[in-house]
DNA sequence: TTATATACATCGTATTACGATGTACTATTG
DNA sequence: CAATAGTACATCGTAATACGATGTATATAA
């Protein structure tokens, strides 16, 4: 028996937190798509599929949040690393701080 | 010279914190729509319009956390004070909690 | 009279998480 | 050897929701 409220609330909740997580986890080290999805499960307990994860880097690297490349593996399908751009960290900061603000008003 | 995406992801991070906020408000004290966008205002700075409060107080009036009566005015228009179910109370505690777990892991 | 504030409400649009699905390679295991 | 599971990328359609625009009605101030 779950409940549908509390479900969905935690699907509106990953449309604000995710971007944070996603750049906070890559700010500490450079990742690639599919580690980011179990870091992110680990640290945060969030789990989501490929269908979430990729479009959000797409929308990052758009942004000009987050630089890819490419790299090669000696065995399977090559990987593709993302890192913050200068204007990355920027907006992380910014984003981090906003969350702060917000949440010392209720918790 | 506004920054789009920062805009944008203040959107987003609505999404989950508005309906946290406005249970978190009303849990303190009856209030009616139109006030609740103020009290909303001067507590956490956000600036939503009635076309994002009052879509709200349906959803949660639909889905228990909610209950709501009208009070006529001497003078004026008839206010509709929205008040915290049993429900509702216990939803608000229980999205507290998640919040402060997850803020935990990044601030 | 006109404008502003109070107080309710709805409609269409854009954004985004998610389920479903697909491609491709590697490793395991029966 | 064949089948299954795991790794690693990606896209499409759907549902949820904030927001701009707009509408109705009353009261007050310029």
């Amino acid at each position: 028996m779950k409940d549908e409220f509390l479900k969905n609330w935690d699907t509106q909740m990953k449309k604000g937190l995710l971007p944070l997580f996603v750049l906070h986890i890559i700010a500490e080290k450079t990742c690639y798509g599919y580690e980011l999805i179990e870091r992110l499960k680990e640290i945060t307990g969030f789990d989501i599929t490929e269908s979430t994860m990729y479009p959000l880097l797409t929308r990052l690297l758009k942004e000009g949040l987050l630089e890819a490349k490419w790299v090669e593996q000696n065995t399977g399908i090559p990987r593709k690393y993302y890192s913050l751009t200068k204007d990355g960290k920027s907006k992380l900061s910014e984003m981090k701080e906003a969350s702060r603000t917000i949440f010392s008003k209720i918790i």
